[in-house]
DNA sequence: GTCTATATAGAGATAGAC
DNA sequence: GTCTATCTCTATATAGAC
């Protein structure tokens, strides 16, 4: 059915401009390995900024899917700690990044809607870290001085700058940066990501 | 003289591409603004790559030179650390971001020799913050656990990421992260960015 | 919903005169 | 060292048949 090609243009998509950036890619690499001729991908998404715009929305959708339980009744703030380095691990493996930070490079060349976009997007992932944090404090999970707010700001930066730099060091600065952050957290390293 | 108008181009691509990525602008974007046609650009520069390339690479230059005294004969490493926050603070000024950040998003659409020096750039970063924080930590002005190099990497990490949110966020991430920073490394709040 | 065919614009790049 | 002129390629996008 043609809704399964639209998800299927979505799909690859998103991992072409979230590799290579949103203007490193064109129809044509979406067409080609679909199988699909160029105007058939302009026919779910007449322009390039529809296209962008679908996509950022369906991130921000999975992420109120992945978050919504915790946002709405509480629970165990770490595994969601943890589930954010997931996200961010699995990006490197991908050779993706998060689109906030394909947003925020090339947020000077991209169509308005997709700026707003981008913009909600930090918004939401934001008030909900700031909230894992601040749960896991009053539960006394985790250790930090200041606003949860400020910390969520550093943290999500770290992350986001830490995937990008993997690219280009050997070192393996997202582990690396990981490792900060649990300890800046008053986080004990458990199994997962030794220093 | 013509080395003038050579400088005058990396001026102005160096100002572009940290602001519209190196995707984002084109050889017009060059000539117009300076009053000289497409081929004059090509003359200096005959590929993008070799602009790109000499981008970086003056980038570094202008690194070394700002490190050279420090990384020579030491001192004292806090005027170091908050001139790398000055570089970022007016990055956002500029409406730009750290070449690190372009060359890691864009990563898979540069030539490989403008990888090469992005990696450079890194290391040499790195190298430089490393030594500046552990020195802060032998004088008894920082105060952080673990290894120098593993706070290096997230300092440059969450500035990095902070300084691209700064396009996405009306809430100051920067000034916020830098505060935050500064906490981690037990620095006191001084004059500037209040929490 | 997908196709063929094409319009239009812009990119990077080069030849050759001055 | 800079110019005019042009080449080639690729991009986004659209018209109209099936």
């Amino acid at each position: 059915m043609s809704n399964d090609t639209k998800s299927r243009i979505l799909d690859l998509a998103e991992q072409l401009s979230r590799r290579r950036g949103f203007h490193g890619f064109s129809y044509r690499d979406i067409a080609e390995p679909l199988e699909i001729r160029n105007a058939a991908v302009h026919y779910h998404f007449p322009t390039k900024a529809d296209l962008g715009v679908a996509l950022i929305r369906r991130y921000r959708e999975l992420l109120h899917r992945r978050t919504r339980r915790f946002m709405a009744q509480g629970g165990d703030p770490r595994p969601q700690l943890e589930g954010l380095f997931g996200v961010y691990v699995k990006d490197t493996l991908n050779q993706t990044i998060c689109p906030i930070g394909m947003v925020s490079v090339e947020y000077y060349t991209l169509p308005e809607e997709m700026r707003r976009e981008g913009a909600l997007l930090v918004e939401e992932t934001l008030t909900w870290l700031t909230r894992v944090l601040e749960t896991g404090r009053e539960q006394a999970l985790l250790r930090f001085e200041g606003p949860a707010r400020s910390r969520a700001v550093e943290v999500l930066a770290a992350l986001q700058g830490a995937t990008q730099i993997e690219r280009l060091s050997e070192e393996g600065p997202l582990g690396t940066a990981m490792t900060e952050i649990r300890r800046d957290l008053g986080l004990e390293e458990t199994s997962s990501s030794p220093a």
